[in-house]
RNA sequence: GGGGGUGUAGCUCAGUUGGUUAGAGCGAUCGCCUGUCACGCGAUAGGUCGAGGGUUCGAGUCCCUUCACUCCCGCCA
């Protein structure tokens, strides 16, 4: 028998009538009648209502105890009268007698309440977190998580892969995040850096001959937080194979993630097969490579349209002569609008930062024509070819953007979501994935002009490795892609390049000659030259999952103990300051930025 | 590093054009109440209006500086 208690507070229903029981757990609610106190009794499993009058010697005691107090009582379960029957807790047909009680943690009065369903600040809840933990949805949220990454653990086993750890201190990399550095108190001078992710041991995995590993990996990047992105660490479910192609990555990823969003969400998966979207269609049909599938609306390049003489745009013509290009977005049966909805979207646009969207609408009595402040600087057979080019209908208004490439594509995809929203168009209830395929492997950095790896150094670029046209390396594809799932990146992941000879060359277009190669990534660089197989991965992230299937926006409501903007952990007081001892110890001392 | 939002009681918030002693709900304390489940009723305590400076006869309110939190850009192979 235990101590603490014989039933959890979810447990007890009409059967046990008549039991004496104990039960343990938080004082949730107390509701004072004066001769009569109930009091909700709350533990990870649910709520049972207790309930004691005056005649009991303990009434007084119960009646002053704070609320979250921790107790145990002992008493007998009765069944309620149908009229007090509360249909809304499991517990709801029986109350529970109070005759003894014994308080098993006290507590003071509460910096923030648990029993509430009001919003807190950030800061109160990071502070007291195991309180807000307590609170029904975060708590929640946490248990789905860890029935998610029991469910996606046990799955990969089915699917034959192994589970390996891989070291926390390891050595920095120059490519990629921000690493967060370890000094070595044995190796004066030198550092170790957590990893941000598995990377290069999952690749030794395969050429240690593991053929499929996995890991729910805990990920460090020194680099600022977001919404959907922690400060400091993250977690992601690190997956390797060997002697596989990108499809075969493919086929294990869109199994597991259909089987997993289809158990822990009620939200219907829009296509069980992927689709594939290249980098550079993505680029221009959503400006963005984590596109949201969900949202109907597709950009179109007219930049052709502005070349013609019968357009008189001027601003637009003069902005692609020098190199913009003219991008829109087409709303459908929208002529009703009231002004003030066009307006909006091009206030908002500027806001943005851009220099707004223009827009008209389009019309016909005898001839197509263009209703609007922009109408006017089409022709008709203009128009036409915009129908032509966008397959847009009469009664369908179109929102225009000109402005060099890059800005182009942030500005038309923002506003993809703007009007996405403003239109109500973006069904809550379903889950759109696509997988983002066909990478850049380089690409060129706007401020040193230099050439760069785009994404991973050692993803394997497209093609017969000796057919391989180096010449034009920002025209080399990689097989590097990357999932995103209503918009959100999920992961992404690549086939490995296990070519030592390939490795040199593509590295040394980024600026790398033999000896940094063999100086810097040695333990991947000099474990290819014996063996390795052609392997590939992928990495999905699992606070984004359980974010998308907790139906959240932000990750840190799916966070444990996550820390806030600042990357501090309030709760903890980290990070902190260290003693003089442990600086001497680690041959450190401080010296302050101005 | 840059831009936006927020900051008033323990918590969530209101506070008009600058004008008397800064309010409400929850929580706390005290009292009343035997069927509630957001129990009800009454009372009391609780404020450096984030901080500093300025304008003004007068600042929670206007201006400047600064701090904290948050969202976004940069960054995140």
């Amino acid at each position: 028998m235990n101590k603490y208690r014989s039933h959890n507070c979810d447990e007890l229903d009409k059967k046990d009538t008549g039991k004496i029981v104990s039960l343990a757990g938080w004082v949730n609610k107390k509701r004072d009648h004066g001769n009569l106190l109930f009091i909700d009794l709350r533990d990870n499993y649910g709520i049972t209502q207790c309930i004691i009058n005056k005649e009991n010697s303990n009434f007084s005691q119960l009646e002053k105890i704070q609320l979250e107090t921790v107790i145990k009582i002992n008493g007998k379960v009765l069944s309620r009268s149908s009229e007090t029957i509360n249909y809304e807790i499991k517990t709801g047909e029986i109350e529970v007698s109070i005759e003894s009680f014994e308080i098993l943690g006290t507590c003071k009065e509460l910096p923030m309440p648990v029993f509430s369903d009001q919003e807190y600040s950030e800061e109160i809840r990071l502070k007291y977190r195991f309180l807000d933990l307590r609170r029904k949805k975060i708590h929640e949220n946490i248990i789905l998580r860890s029935n998610v990454i029991s469910f996606i653990r046990s799955e990969m086993y089915k699917l034959g892969f192994l589970e390996f750890q891989t070291p926390i201190l390891t050595s920095s990399s120059p490519e990629g995040a921000r690493d967060f550095l370890v000094p070595s108190r044995l190796n004066p001078g030198k550092f170790y850096a957590l990893p941000q992710a598995p990377q290069q041991f999952k690749q030794l995995i395969m050429v240690s001959g593991f053929d499929k590993y996995f890991q729910i990996a805990p990920c460090f990047r020194d680099e600022d937080a977001r919404a959907d992105r922690s400060p400091g660490e993250f977690y992601q479910l690190d997956l390797e194979m060997s002697f596989v192609e990108q499809e075969d990555v493919f086929k294990i990823v869109e199994k597991l993630l259909i089987s997993t969003f289809e158990k822990f969400s009620k939200k219907k998966l829009i296509t069980k097969k992927f689709p594939k979207i290249s980098y550079s269609d993505a680029l221009l049909s959503y400006g963005t490579d984590k596109p949201d599938l969900r949202n109907p609306l597709v950009i179109k390049d007219i930049t052709d349209i502005f070349l013609r003489d019968d357009v008189s745009f001027e601003i637009f013509k003069k902005l692609v002569k020098s190199g913009s290009e003219v991008r829109c977005i087409v709303t459908k049966d929208t002529k009703d609008k009231p002004r003030s909805f066009f307006d909006n979207i091009d206030k908002w646009a500027k806001e943005q930062g851009s220099s707004g969207m223009a827009y008209f609408t389009l019309e016909k009595e005898k001839d197509i024509s263009a209703k609007g402040p922009v109408g006017k600087f089409f022709s008709k057979e203009a128009l036409n070819e915009i129908i032509k080019k966008t397959k847009a209908e009469v009664g369908d208004s179109i929102f225009l953007a000109c402005n060099k490439r890059k800005e182009l594509e942030r500005i038309t995809s923002l506003a993809r979501e703007k009007i996405a929203k403003e239109l109500d168009l973006i069904d809550q209830n379903i889950f759109a994935f696509c997988w983002i395929v066909d990478y850049p492997m380089f690409e060129k950095d706007e401020d040193t002009k230099k050439i760069r790896f785009s994404h991973n150094p050692f993803s394997m670029p497209q093609g017969e490795p000796d057919k391989i046209n180096f010449e034009k390396p920002l025209d080399m594809l990689a097989y590097q892609y990357d999932i995103v799932c209503n918009g959100i990146e999920l992961s992404s992941g690549a086939i490995r390049n296990h070519i030592p000879s390939l490795m040199y060359k593509l590295f040394s277009i980024a600026g790398y000659d033999k000896k940094q190669v063999d100086d810097q990534f040695r333990g991947m660089i000099n474990a290819l030259n014996y063996g390795a197989p052609p392997h590939g991965g992928i990495a999905p992230g699992i606070d984004r999952i359980v974010m998308l299937l907790a139906n959240e926006k932000n990750i840190r409501e799916v966070t444990m103990f996550p820390m806030n903007q600042n990357a501090q952990d309030l709760m903890m007081n980290a990070p902190s300051k260290i003693s003089e001892e442990q600086l001497k110890e680690l041959n450190l001392s401080l010296k302050f930025k101005k």
